[in-house]
DNA sequence: GACTTTATAGAACTTCTGTTCCAGAGCTTA
DNA sequence: TAAGCTCTGGAACAGAAGTTCTATAAAGTC
């Protein structure tokens, strides 16, 4: 882009424009920037705002009151987010209600906004609030809201949602796959590891990030 | 908000507003709306937007064109950004580079944007990646980032980030203020407390989240 | 000084756009 | 059935707002 140095009137014009759009919601039109920026002509504004279109600050459309957009400035930019369903509490032993296609946001406790790139542009991302200090040896504290993502498969040393299918309940450990049973590993050295049979045990999603907010 | 139900024809307009606002970047124009809509009539559309407005859907100003603007609407709402710096790496005796105003985004390694509310708005947040172990304690483990707010003051059990002035250097710790004497407590059980003079210490910030990315 | 570029004024013009008024259709209710 | 509500159509008006034109300064360039 052009980095022609601005004017000072092309500066007081760019602010007044930024500080509309923020306060009012709105695009200025010419005559209220001409009245905010105390000048004296429509056709003064005209000018400089062709000069800044050319420059590549703004963009108009011709013949169309108040459509004046900005670019590229970084006050306004909004990254894309993406919406993460708190879908539940997780504590030790107490089943957790994993969202299917249809129930999503519906099951919700609360919805999350994350930047994307926060959850690596990952799919089916749901998230459960930690209760109790049954995963401190994960350091994950009481508190806490964990990023999970749905899979059905995991690899050796991952902490996943498990569904044990028998017992009919679900916990998060960390699942290693030896000989012909599953050792489940829990996250808190009071607890001892469980084995269950493979065809016991169901993932339902595995962890792919912490939050906690403090203070 | 009385959350009457909307016919078909006000969810059709609402809609198109959002679409239009979303490719176009403002709001359309009430010939607009009845042309996207293929409405009959503008006062028809207007007769609808009165009845959205009382709804609490939008808000329009008077005699100014393309002044509306959507409230609440969970679909497009984009929540406001900080942009908080990533401004150094923190490990057990490493000098924390704490930026001042002017060298706020400059010496940043990286830059985090995040939804305001995960950092309950505060001001004059930045962050520090943690490296190596000296937090496993206080649940911070290699490799996540931790959220700082600067802050020149503390309260009890506070983790902050301290300048040792005669030593020259900065750790993460957690600060109690003991007679006339400050007890630094490491975050990790190998590290013994450090007892210091309280005009040898100048707090820096304090942590008030932790992210972490897995897998 | 002659010439070009940049910046400014003012007014006029045309189109865009919000607003208003009136009439009527369709539906429900007493 | 009359009354009353919600919803729709069409047109006209007035003010808002983008655009254009001409003239004039000021400042830099040759």
């Amino acid at each position: 882009m052009n980095t022609k140095e601005l004017s000072h009137k092309q500066q007081l014009i760019l602010n007044f424009i930024g500080d509309f759009l923020h306060r009012r919601g709105y695009a200025p039109a010419i005559r209220e920037i001409v009245q905010g920026c105390r000048l004296s002509s429509t056709s003064l504004v005209e000018y400089h705002l062709n000069i800044l279109e050319r420059e590549g600050y703004l963009r108009r459309d011709v013949e169309i009151s108040r459509s004046i957009r900005l670019l590229g400035g970084k006050r306004l930019r909004h990254k894309e987010m993406i919406i993460v369903p708190v879908v539940g509490i997780i504590s030790a032993g107490t089943p957790i209600p994993v969202p299917s296609a249809d129930t999503w946001s519906n099951v919700a406790l609360e919805n999350l906004e994350l930047p994307q790139d926060m959850v690596s542009g990952k799919e089916r991302v749901y998230a459960l609030r930690v209760k109790g200090d049954s995963m401190v040896d994960a350091l994950i504290d009481d508190g806490d809201v964990v990023l999970m993502q749905q899979v059905s498969d995991a690899n050796n040393g991952e902490m996943v949602a498990i569904w044990l299918k028998s017992e009919r309940e679900a916990t998060l450990k960390k699942v290693y796959w030896e000989q012909d049973m599953v050792r489940l590993q829990p996250c808190n050295t009071q607890m001892k590891p469980i084995y269950v049979h493979p065809s016991n045990v169901e993932i339902q999603g595995k962890v792919i990030g912490v939050i906690r907010q403090l203070s």
